[in-house]
DNA sequence: CTATTTGCAAACATTTTGCGGCAAA
DNA sequence: TTTGCCGCAAAATGTTTGCAAATAG
């Protein structure tokens, strides 16, 4: 399989790079404004072959928010924070880890490859809401 | 809303409890052989019910798995390991991060009301197949 | 040229909702 | 007796696939 570089798969890239952890239908509606005759299905597939390629990563959300995929133009390890009550998604520089995943491997016998820190709580902006 | 208790969200309780993070299917599909009659609309509305009271909690998987939900009995913080190969799920021991969260609070203006780390890699059994 | 990518529509998988009837309290 | 819960079928949601036409290399 020999990858072609087109339009499309360069705007879904350089789109993410400028976005904010936006979720594939969001890229979507994002880039149909400049290029109306775009399709899901390509942002999709892009998004697939540029995660494969490792030039772009996934955010990992908190389940029970009912959320969708959110992509992340950031592939250097860091971890993520969520807000419970809008979904925003802010980059958390990440903590180093590297003796947690050795004794992990050394308790359970796996190889750790990486791991992916969520936290969650309330962004500024709802925090004032919080208490129902 | 007044909640009664029925024999069905007492299965589902009690065999969640005992299987290994399952999903709401895996979990329907387990249950359905020791009651026949039992709908799979009951699982995800018990399990909903159940994280809800705070009796159950859900994992966080690792995105690009394509997987759906999996639930949990342990109500404990604790971390997961996720493996690539075989999509098994362990609990591991939690971490300290209070200190880490309270770093973002101060830094960031959010308030964390916590966090969930998910490890990837491979299990023991899936080690050796790893370097395809 | 020719194999890969596109965009549409249709398929798919998972989860939620509407509703008539059943059953817990 | 009241009203929340059950299970079915249908809807909603998010993502993937099949395919003919377009196009990068």
């Amino acid at each position: 399989m020999n990858r072609r570089n087109t339009w499309q798969k360069e705007a879904v890239k350089s789109r993410l790079m400028e976005a904010c952890h936006p979720t594939a239908d969001e890229l979507y509606e994002s880039l149909k404004i400049q290029y109306p005759g775009i399709g899901l299905t390509t942002v999709y597939r892009n998004l697939g072959i540029l995660e494969e390629a490792g030039e772009i990563s996934r955010v990992i959300g908190i389940s029970g928010l009912g959320e969708s995929e959110r992509y992340d133009g950031n592939v250097d390890p860091h971890d993520h924070f969520v807000c419970l009550k809008c979904g925003k998604v802010c980059d958390i520089e990440r903590k180093e880890r590297a003796d947690e995943q050795k004794t992990i491997e050394a308790d359970h016998g796996f190889k750790v490859v990486g791991c992916r820190v969520s936290y969650y709580g309330y962004c500024g902006d709802c925090e004032e809401l919080a208490e129902n």
